[in-house]
DNA sequence: TTGTAAGCGTTATCAT
DNA sequence: ATGATAACGCTTACAA
């Protein structure tokens, strides 16, 4: 591998000055153009490139990089996200350096102290399970700081979250609407907040029915469809439910498993769509996240941010909607 | 946003010499820990964080940052592909810049001079359909580089494919051999790398069972799995196919869709593994191509590349095997 | 319009 | 063991 060459070596082949040939890549246009020839032909048969890093350690520069830390690359939710704001950073220039804490607090430390080492201009970041050090502690300056997904105990971000909430309680509401009493919540645990959220609004449509929860008709303990699909097949055997809200896709896959499993189904709605979603008999109805609009979103702020926006942080809370398919039916 | 602190401010505040702070933060031992713990203090009051921008410009120092260009993030293929790559890369120390290409080929040229520009230590790449520019033309020098998924012209780089042909081959052998003669293949353009060699492979094997192959039951125009399911539909009608080679995930969604609306099935196997697959009756077979592994060998290769192997670039064809669950069965 | 020289935050050489 | 001081590749006052 050859010798990387520099300014230096561009402005000796060209035969002017280093000044001159930064002001031709930097595309100033105050140069005689026979000079501007020479450079260009210097930068051609050197293969000249300049460096970004060098250059962005200058007072002023930036790094042109937005750091994100998600808790899993692997999963569609986060890698939609990801997806999203990289495409709304590429269009301004900007690269994204996306990495994964596994919901590990130790690990999103260690990325958080990476990426604010590297100069990232900006931090997008969904907030571990597994909490992690205290913002508060994080020495000045930090860069520009989102939180997606869900909220951190720091006020010095911005947050995006889904109205998890609200999308809980209509789906729960829709279940009572057909005439159902014993409604099952199936999910994972109440230590994720999006769990919390929507298991708070499960209970809310409950309580407006006047409908009093009981703690058999509630899983949480379902980290896999697995898990969920025994669950809800213990749920039939009892043969005590009416309906089924599933809290994420991983229950709503469980339960349609289960379904498989019993040859019996009984109503079910779900929180976030998958893709099996269409091809279930009926087909399943659930919450919709707009996922990509709320990775845009995040991208937005930040970059309103890095234009100077220096308002006090907000909450953004983007709307949950039923999308029913006929799963919702008895 | 205050002031960012530097080394220099540290020197000053624990009253050493500048490059003493170097030696601890570099975590070198030789320091009299009178001195070590003066420097800790004051690392700590001044809230210093050392600049890896700066510190990558030094010769023989790396930004440690790995480049990643794919056609698109939302396709779960490529995100299971970015995560193993940025899992393995996390765990040696290492980020990932990840970005789209979108298939397009000045897109994908912009991104490899950025991430050139930026100086990462090496790249991995998914070759866009759209060409775009000759790897030849690229001035040297280039960082270690390897092609994923699909090969490119240009005989610098590693390549690590599946074995598209393989797999494909057995997909149909296997129809084959449960007596189908008319065995559609369900796929989009042969202008796409992966297609050309399935569509090679499921040549291969009707011609091994002296099969002439029907170009009515050749659909290479399936884009999104609507246009698939419209395919199938079709194929059905005519009513003159005795089982469907799905080429990739959306033709085997299309299939099962148009199986729903036609309320009727042939044997079917896709390529490519896919949520819904075990949510079916009977449950989809399919050929499955090791994503995880496929990331991970790349990774690996670039590792071993930075360590200094320099023989002549490989091309590593990982395997595709066929995983039966019922649907290849009339 | 062009060039000289200082400086960005770091590491590395070489004295001490 | 510690400290001046010179790089690294770049941008930018300031001169010419």
């Amino acid at each position: 591998m050859a010798h990387n060459p520099t300014m230096k070596d561009v402005a000796r082949e060209a035969g002017v000055a280093l000044r001159t040939v930064s002001r031709f890549v930097n595309g100033e246009t105050n140069i005689k153009p026979e000079l501007a020839d020479r450079i260009a032909q210097a930068i051609s048969t050197l293969g000249y490139r300049r460096n970004l890093a060098a250059a962005s350690i200058r007072p002023g520069w930036t790094s042109k990089t937005l750091g994100l830390i998600i808790s899993d690359l692997a999963n569609p939710y986060y890698s939609a996200l990801t997806s999203a704001i990289e495409s709304y950073a590429r269009e301004r220039g900007y690269v994204v350096i996306s990495s994964s804490s596994d919901e590990i607090g130790a690990q999103h430390d260690r990325l958080v102290d990476r990426l604010m080492e590297k100069r990232v201009d900006a931090l997008i970041v969904v907030p571990p399970r597994d909490p992690g050090r205290d913002w508060a502690l994080v020495p000045p300056p930090i860069p520009p700081l989102v939180f997606l997904d869900r909220p951190a105990n720091f006020d010095g971000a911005d947050v995006i979250i889904a109205d998890n909430t609200g999308g809980a309680r209509d789906a729960t509401s829709e279940h009572i609407s057909h005439g159902a009493r014993r409604i099952a919540f199936v999910g994972d645990s109440l230590s994720i907040f999006t769990m919390r959220e929507r298991h708070a609004g499960y209970l809310s449509a409950l309580s407006d029915a006047g409908i009093i929860p009981d703690d058999d008709l509630i899983v949480n303990s379902a980290h896999t469809s697995e898990d969920a699909a025994n669950a809800v097949m213990e749920l039939l055997k009892a043969s005590k439910v009416d309906a089924i809200f599933a809290a994420n896709n991983r229950g709503s896959v469980g339960a349609l498993l289960a379904f498989k499993q019993a040859g019996r189904r009984v109503p079910l709605i779900g929180f976030d769509d998958f893709e099996a979603a269409q091809l279930s008999t009926p087909e399943t109805s659930i919450v919709r996240q707009d996922v990509v609009e709320m990775g845009r979103k995040a991208a937005e702020i930040v970059f309103d941010r890095l234009a100077g926006n220096s308002s006090p942080p907000q909450t953004y809370v983007l709307p949950a909607t039923l999308v029913l398919r006929g799963s919702e039916l008895p």
